[in-house]
RNA sequence: GCCCGGGUAGCUCAGGGGUAGAGCAGUGGAUUGAAAAUCCUCGUGUCGGUGGUUCAAUUCCGCCCCCGGGCA
């Protein structure tokens, strides 16, 4: 492997500076940025999800970025066979991938693998979220402990989504989940081979930034963006749709919630997010190297670091 | 000045003679394809102050202070 195919990847919460880390680090070692975010993937949510802007974007090359639109149902997996082709793509480019967000799951789908499972049918889906609106848990519970009793006594029985995304997949390949996943092929990155780096902001630090970083959309637009979003319509199951702030902007923007309510609810979300990224990282990221973001590396630590194994 | 209603956890409030409990916030955690999603755990605080009644007061009584609302 050559160092320049070494990939960087860098995990952090929202809005702890990872993007100006990422740029830094693209200019240091002539690398391509490469998106880890759920929500960034999404055209529609340049402000509210605070994407790479063009400035950013032209200093080195971007992927993954607001390429998928409103209706598109996107996923962990779709993700990875994404990052796949990127990591292709910087190879042949000669370009330093540098894989960065917010999303613990896509890192550790990236770092320890992720179960080769065909993707689940609209059709299916459809049927899950009905079954689950008018059932609840039990309508999964119920099928799973006759048909598929393996997987339902490794998930969590009190969360939907978990017992939805079981049923579902037995619904829709035969096979149960927990045997797609006894089957989990090697990861994309050995993180053993790659230069991987936590973010890892203190909270109240972190609090303040989001507070600010929030104020700072409005500015910039952020209302207007949800009023273009939902010009054809809100739908709440879309993935577009869990941006933090949008239903809430949305409702003020249909006069039944007060802006500044609005804005304070959404900015709770935020910190309540960055909490569950932390947990993430600080559990499932423990061998990686941690940079505190009010003490950012010099160019010289961050060319040593780059040039390293962690 | 008088009358009424309040002053209990960071916030909103419930309760009640044997030193108190919910929601929200916060905390810790789970999480292999909707993950900015979804789910679980964790509740001691001069019960406004002060005097009294009582074996025992945050709870009853008096006075005082503060916040609403009303009448002057």
């Amino acid at each position: 492997m050559t160092p320049t195919s070494v990939p960087i990847l860098i995990a952090g919460a929202t809005a702890s500076g990872k993007s100006a880390l990422a740029l830094r680090l693209a200019a240091l070692t002539d690398g391509c940025v490469i998106n880890a975010d759920a929500i960034q993937v999404y055209d529609c949510w340049s402000v509210l999800s605070a994407r790479p802007d063009a400035s950013e974007t032209a200093q080195a090359p971007h992927h993954l970025y607001g390429h998928m639109g409103k209706y598109d149902t996107y996923s962990t997996g779709h993700w990875l066979r994404e990052v796949a082709t990127c990591l292709q793509t910087a190879q042949d480019a000669k370009q330093r991938p540098i894989i960065i967000g917010g999303t613990g799951l896509y890192f550790t789908a990236l770092t320890q693998g992720l179960a080769e499972i065909p993707p689940t049918p609209d059709s299916i889906r459809a049927e899950g979220n009905r079954r689950r609106i008018a059932q609840g848990k039990n309508g999964f519970i119920d099928d799973l402990a006759r048909e598929d009793p393996e997987t339902l006594a490794k998930i969590d029985a009190n969360n939907p989504a978990r017992l939805q995304r079981a049923w579902e997949v037995l619904r829709a390949t035969g096979t149960g989940l927990s045997r797609w996943q006894a089957n989990t092929p090697p990861p994309l990155v050995d993180p053993a081979q790659a230069v991987t780096l936590h973010l890892n902001a203190d909270r109240d630090w972190l609090a303040e930034r989001i507070e600010r970083r929030f104020d700072l959309m409005m500015d910039q637009g952020a209302m207007e963006e949800v009023i273009a979003y939902s010009a054809d319509g809100w739908d709440p199951n879309l993935p577009s749709a869990q941006a933090i702030g949008a239903k809430e902007l949305l409702q003020t923007h249909q006069g039944q919630l007060d802006l500044d309510t609005a804005i304070t609810l959404a900015k709770d979300q935020t910190r309540q997010f960055a909490k569950r990224q932390r947990t993430w990282f600080r559990k499932r990221m423990r061998d990686w190297t941690v940079i505190d973001p009010e003490q950012m590396p010099s160019d010289q630590q961050l060319h040593k670091i780059a040039s390293t194994f962690s």
